[in-house]
RNA sequence: UGCCCGAUAGUAUAAUGGUAGUACGACAGAUUUUGGUUCUGUUUGUCUAGGUUCGAAUCCUGGUCGGGCAACCA
């Protein structure tokens, strides 16, 4: 089953550092999200390559949580994280926190301090930003950067003592104010923050900056390709100047462009705004692009890591269609979800020549797509029948192979029908549509030798179940609601979710198994929503199926 | 008017000096007891101007366009 494909840039950078046997030909790779947030769909393209790689190249890959910033960090977003990675398909080596690092961290910043590469500086957070200069200007030191080795020993130290106050003192690297790139121009390693941390509580009121924190992270876990996103190119000289100052494991940082997709947000602030403001139903509403969102509408792990295959890893900034996602979740559901009958805007069919009392249980196939027999269910067919209101039309046109006075169709799985009435209201709405069932077209049974264009799916009055179905939409109007003028949030979809309180399904969907996706033949792939209940189903839409016929009749 | 990254069909992504290919989409057809699936075919592309070379998407130079960089965020 190996596929032959071409390899993508950072495949050919381990696979010629293995060639040169860097570090021995070791391959270790780690995800280092922020617990300050869910996991989106962006995040699993990461997670895909970084254990991706791992995999492919016989290495590991480590989980560690870059915790430095107390305030906006929490185990909630810790739990969901490592729920969503394992949900994926992903084994981490180690569990790991940069606040497990604290210690050690805080022993690399005394070096630095000792060899006079770095001093605490008691400006503002104004005065530092203003001293820095301008990407065309060179910045100018602050009065304490020539502070003795001693001075700065002792300042730090009675910073982590908590000697003072948060933003009165912070820690700088010395490097060089004229510096093109700004991140040279002294960056900022320690800030004072007496806040509770997660994990260490209040052992510490220094926490180290990313920039701090990261690389050094990275080396002390020997980490061989440390892969991160565009954004952080211009941190690659600070990184490698770090390491390089403090003389530890040289492990190296590599940039790929992150994932951006059609009428999605993409960014964690974003995606905290539509919660806190209740846009959604929280970070798991099915219209949301996390991971536990796409989860709970019915995406399957196997759909998420072949479309992070497809959308490939280059340096090019892109946007992605939201419709190659879809094509991904039903060329697998397709495969394996079950097919059953649902009729979600309903009409009642009325076979007049069949018997009033007569109930016939009729055989059909679980998945039609299965080679091993994945078996088949009895459906009860009755006199009465709830069909789709859009599968009958009293003027059809020349290509509608549904049902209309004079028309024939075959009832899915069972017999052929010929429509020979319909009932309307005094507004004019059809009520109801009679027809005649031909005795001799029993599915599997035919030899009549009728041929008939359409097929429809059904579900016999007497017998049906009722479901609560809720049909989900683009959240946004716009493909790039980012990029809007103003607030983002006035582009959202305000038709985003469609609720379908009572919608007939046929009784074996009494069975359905959470997590497991379901057909409703002709509409789309469904799956029970995580607040569904016996007494009260609940399905969620995954995605429709593509229906060429709605194009169709949209030309017309 | 500093530094860094990037630019190949509508969207992505390959071709690593030698036939511009693949996927999704679109369009057309075949098959079909799902207007689904599957299959076949068609369509559309190397940002620009020079240069090197027998030969350039690829190497060099200039330009254009897009993105990033001046958080006590990551």
């Amino acid at each position: 089953m190996a596929e032959e494909r071409s390899l993508n840039f950072l495949e050919e950078i381990v696979e010629e550092d293995i060639r040169r046997g860097k570090h021995d030909g070791r391959v270790l790779t780690r995800f280092p999200p922020e617990p300050n947030g869910y996991l989106h769909i962006g995040h699993a393209k990461s997670i895909c390559l970084n254990f991706g790689l791992a995999i492919k190249y016989g290495g590991k890959t480590n989980l560690r949580f870059d915790d430095t910033n107390p305030v906006t960090e929490s185990v909630e977003y810790v739990d969901s994280i490592k729920k969503d990675i394992q949900w994926l398909g992903f084994t981490w080596d180690k569990e790991l926190y940069t606040s497990d690092y604290f210690e050690i961290l805080y022993e690399y910043a005394t070096t630095l301090i000792k060899k006079e590469l770095a001093y605490v500086d008691d400006s503002t957070a104004e005065e530092i930003a203003a001293a820095k200069g301008t990407p065309t200007e060179p910045g100018r030191p602050t009065p304490f950067r020539s502070r003795s080795v001693a001075e700065n020993l002792r300042l730090f130290a009675e910073m982590k003592d908590g000697k003072y106050p948060d933003g009165s003192k912070v820690l700088r690297a010395k490097i060089d104010l004229a510096n093109p790139n700004m991140h040279l121009r002294d960056p900022l390693l320690y800030r004072i923050k007496h806040a509770h941390h997660h994990r260490t509580g209040d052992v510490w009121c220094i926490y180290p900056m990313y920039d701090f924190a990261h690389g050094q992270s990275d080396s002390i876990e020997k980490i061989t390709h440390s892969i991160c996103t565009l954004e952080f190119v211009p941190h690659r000289a600070l990184y490698d100047w770090l390491i390089e100052n403090i003389g530890i494991f040289p492990s190296k940082q590599y940039e790929f462009a992150r994932l951006n997709m059609t009428y999605t947000v993409m960014s964690k602030r974003r995606l905290l705004e539509l919660v806190n403001n209740k846009h959604v139903d929280g970070w798991d509403d099915p219209r949301m692009p996390t991971i536990s969102a796409l989860r709970r509408r019915g995406y399957t792990p196997a759909s998420i890591r072949n479309f992070a295959e497809r959308v490939g890893i280059a340096k090019r900034e892109n946007v992605i269609d939201v419709g190659l996602l879809e094509f991904c979740v039903r060329e697998d559901l397709n495969k394996t979800a079950w097919r059953r009958m649902a009729v979600l805007d309903p009409i009642k069919l009325v076979i007049t020549n069949y018997p009033e009392d007569k109930t016939e249980w009729l055989s059909s196939e679980n998945n039609p797509e299965a080679t091993d027999g994945e078996g088949s269910r009895e459906i009860p067919f009755s006199r009465e029948l709830w069909i789709e209101r859009d599968d009958f039309m009293e003027d059809a046109p020349k290509k509608f192979f549904r049902l209309a006075p004079g028309l024939s169709v075959r009832l899915k799985s069972s017999y052929i029908v010929t429509c020979t009435d319909f009932l309307k209201d005094d507004s004019g709405i059809v009520t109801e549509v009679h027809c005649n069932y031909i005795p001799g077209t029993k599915s599997g049974e035919d030899n009549s030798g009728m041929h008939v264009k359409g097929t429809i799916h059904w579900v016999s009055v007497p017998h049906a179940e009722t479901a609560e179905v809720r049909l989900y939409d683009r959240l946004f109007n716009v493909e790039n609601p980012a990029a809007a003028d103003g607030d983002f949030k006035d582009t959202l979809n305000p038709e985003s979710l469609t609720i379908l309180d009572k919608v007939y399904i046929e009784p074996d969907l009494k069975n359905a198994e959470p997590g497991k996706g379901y057909q409703f033949m002709r509409i789309g792939y469904f799956t029970l929503d995580t607040h569904s209940a016996p007494e009260k189903l609940i399905f969620n839409r995954t995605v429709g199926l593509r229906d060429t016929w709605a194009k169709e009749a949209k030309k017309a």
